[in-house]
DNA sequence: GTCTATAAATAGATAGAC
DNA sequence: GTCTATCTATTTATAGAC
């Protein structure tokens, strides 16, 4: 959704939220996200809308429009996000850390963005539109200056950035996407699978990341 | 597939590898990683097996049946291969890179791996029968059984099993899908996305890993 | 084992009334 | 802005000939 564009208070009723366009937009990203792009049913979104099939290409252009503003919306989040995380004065460590946070804080606000995610890393990336490449090229260009920077500072080791970004984001991601699954392996009889704090995901990540960046004190 | 099932030796012609069921196997392997399972069509599959479409249902009875039996044949190799790594008499931090090191080579043995398993997790697991989940669950009780060892012996700190194989398996697997889409990001400008040295990945993995889990040496 | 032909359902998309 | 009706293509699946 490029902007939600300031509304005047409405009667807000249960069920009835937003304008027709973003309700059309959330129940997207939750259709994409569940099914990935081809098993998506359009039918099926404007169902979850309480709208009619043709309002989506009054809106959208095409599922496949659809589809591309929902992952740009998605990665101009992200990418908002963690370039704030870089332009703080703090220490290279702590900007690690909110880094990762950030990720997490974005995969917990967008259920959908995990899931999608790892459905269009599958796909080659074959519904990125330019814009959203250069939203992901901010994010990695985010990550590799905090680590230059640690460098510099002889803080940190030298360390090739995408190796600490899949360090970071392949595993918060996993722990994000495979709630229902690891219910479902729970249930399977693999004991603990379930249930899982958040705040230790996000605590192990950053001590696992720093750990593999930082110098041992001299 | 079921057993490979040892056949006479046969002219191997260049493009005519196998019996037709193993054929289908194949192109359905590849077909589902590429496109996910809706995505997936039986006439392509078939026809990149140079069959027609009726022969999947006379080899296996459904689309959903045969992508069950794929996600079955997967499992059961990389729950084999982990559990041959931690029957050996080696140290729990060989046993660390080894449980690595046998991930990194089925996803490479079997490309179709990584992406169907980030689909599958995307899905919660939708299409998993219950012989692959008791394969799964191995995996995960094989690493546990590492990690518990190395714990008993002082080496490791206590940590939960759920996020090591996270901090493993998350960057492994994003590692290898990614082929595609790291190849669209250097396009888009994203230096040194594309090229990446594997041995350098598992190495870092290995690394990270065992940082999170050994004791500083006394 | 392998094929053709076809059934039956569902998909994305559009025209046009209101 | 929102709807109904419909077109057209594609889908999974099966029947039955060879």
């Amino acid at each position: 959704m490029p902007k939600p564009a300031a509304r005047p208070a409405r009667p807000p009723s249960a069920r009835d939220r937003g304008t027709s366009k973003e309700r059309l937009f959330t129940a997207a990203a939750r259709e994409f996200a569940q099914r990935g792009f081809a098993g998506a049913s359009v039918d099926r979104i404007a169902a979850a809308a309480r709208l009619n099939k043709a309002m989506i290409y009054y809106h959208f252009t095409s599922k496949a429009a659809l589809y591309r503003e929902i992952l740009r919306d998605l990665f101009e989040a992200v990418a908002r996000r963690v370039s704030d995380t870089a332009r703080s004065q703090a220490e290279p460590a702590d900007k690690i850390r909110a880094f990762v946070e950030a990720i997490a804080i974005e995969a917990e606000a967008r259920p959908h963005f995990p899931p999608i995610w790892f459905r269009e890393i599958a796909e080659g990336g074959a519904h990125l539109d330019a814009a959203t490449v250069t939203h992901i090229a901010t994010v990695l260009k985010t990550l590799g200056a905090i680590v230059k920077e640690g460098i510099a500072a002889d803080r940190f080791r030298p360390v090739n950035t995408l190796l600490v970004h899949a360090g970071i984001v392949g595993p918060l991601l996993l722990y994000f996407a495979s709630t229902g699954l690891r219910r479902r392996l729970e249930r399977g009889g693999v004991r603990g699978a379930g249930g899982f704090d958040r705040n230790a995901v996000v605590a192990h990540i950053q001590r696992v990341a720093l750990n593999s960046l930082e110098r041992p004190p001299s």
